[in-house]
DNA sequence: TGAATTTCTTAAAGTAGTTCAATTTTTAGT
DNA sequence: ACTAAAAATTGAACTACTTTAAGAAATTCA
């Protein structure tokens, strides 16, 4: 289990025996049971996430009430508020589990002491962030360039497995659409 | 100038004499004419552009031939197609200058040179591109929570003196909406 | 300065998706 | 196994914006 985050990282940067024993020493892991929450809006985010196995989702709560999903997090991913974590204001995010799940977690409190003692620390992180928001832009361009029902299409063809196990209507509130929504294109494709 | 791009990353991360003199040496500075390029479709992006002054746009073609403005570069921000210059992968974006500008150039053949002699850099970019994240994760959460028409007034209140400068149909193109619906929240705006 | 080009404005018609609501199906819990 | 709750389906009415198109205004360029 602490192989997993050992050996992603490594697949980035070279690790010694004492970097890597100093991370098996400072990284703990979490089970969460499914809908635990990780971090809920109006705390400060306590640290970094790394999903082992499981599936986190990241929401806010729109002004109707009803929650918008901004991301997931399978296996291999990280997931957190990293403007909260780096200046301690308290979040506009919830991160939960979706079913259970089992999380390494980089403390607050323990990350600066990690990347002044493992220096190439900055450097997975900088790759990491460099894909995500890499990712991100073009996630918006989607947005902006194809319609609803295409994204659909494109996400369910990246994401086969996924899209077969979470639920409809979360999955709708992460690509900005509704369930009826889905439905609509799911019986289309059926014909 | 050179001044400008250096107090920037000092004020993130510190740097000693030879470092300071290293960057001095490797970085390029170009000025950039209106409509100049940067980066274009199906080319490998160079390098990783600070503007300076002026102001960067990057956008990709739409299948229906017109452009879709992706993100703006302006003082003090860094744009690039990270992908491209990581893996040395043809581009699909455009990076052009708005207006006239100047840059600061971290060319791909320099980057590994500084970030393995200057170490601290790379953390200087992994913060640079953890904010850059959480914006464009902001973004895509105002996308999804409320109207075009609201964050087009999110974006004119807080970068007024940008909304006033650039063309109508770039900002609108960048808020994924139309020319003629931003004429409108203009007009209504008057009454 | 004048002409060409680009950008903006305006209005009407169109549309991709939403909202609302009721019913059915599936899932969870005891 | 049964019940309650949650999720999905379905269809009709609605809407936030887009598309189309023409004319006006502003900018650019020689």
């Amino acid at each position: 289990m602490q192989k997993d985050l050992l050996h992603h990282i490594g697949k980035f940067i070279p690790l010694n025996e004492a970097e890597q024993q100093l991370l098996v020493d400072r990284i703990r892991y979490e089970k969460i049971p499914k809908k635990g929450f990780l971090l809920q809006a109006g705390k400060v985010c306590s640290g970094r996430f790394f999903v082992i196995s499981g599936c986190l989702r990241q929401y806010v709560m729109k002004e109707n009430e009803s929650e918008q999903i901004i991301q997931f997090g399978l296996p291999g991913w990280w997931i957190c508020d990293h403007r909260s974590l780096e200046n301690g204001e308290p979040s506009e995010y919830y991160v939960q589990a979706t079913e259970v799940s089992e999380v390494a977690i980089i403390d607050a409190g323990v990350q600066e002491e990690l990347f002044s003692k493992i220096p190439l620390l900055e450097r997975y992180f900088r790759l990491i962030f460099q894909r995500a928001y890499d990712a991100s832009l073009t996630r918006i361009s989607l947005e902006y360039c194809i319609s609803g029902e295409e994204r659909y299409h494109q996400f369910a063809k990246n994401f086969p497995d996924f899209v077969q196990k979470i639920p409809q209507y979360m999955l709708a509130s992460f690509l900005g659409l509704t369930p009826e929504f889905i439905s609509i294109i799911r019986a289309k494709k059926k014909r």
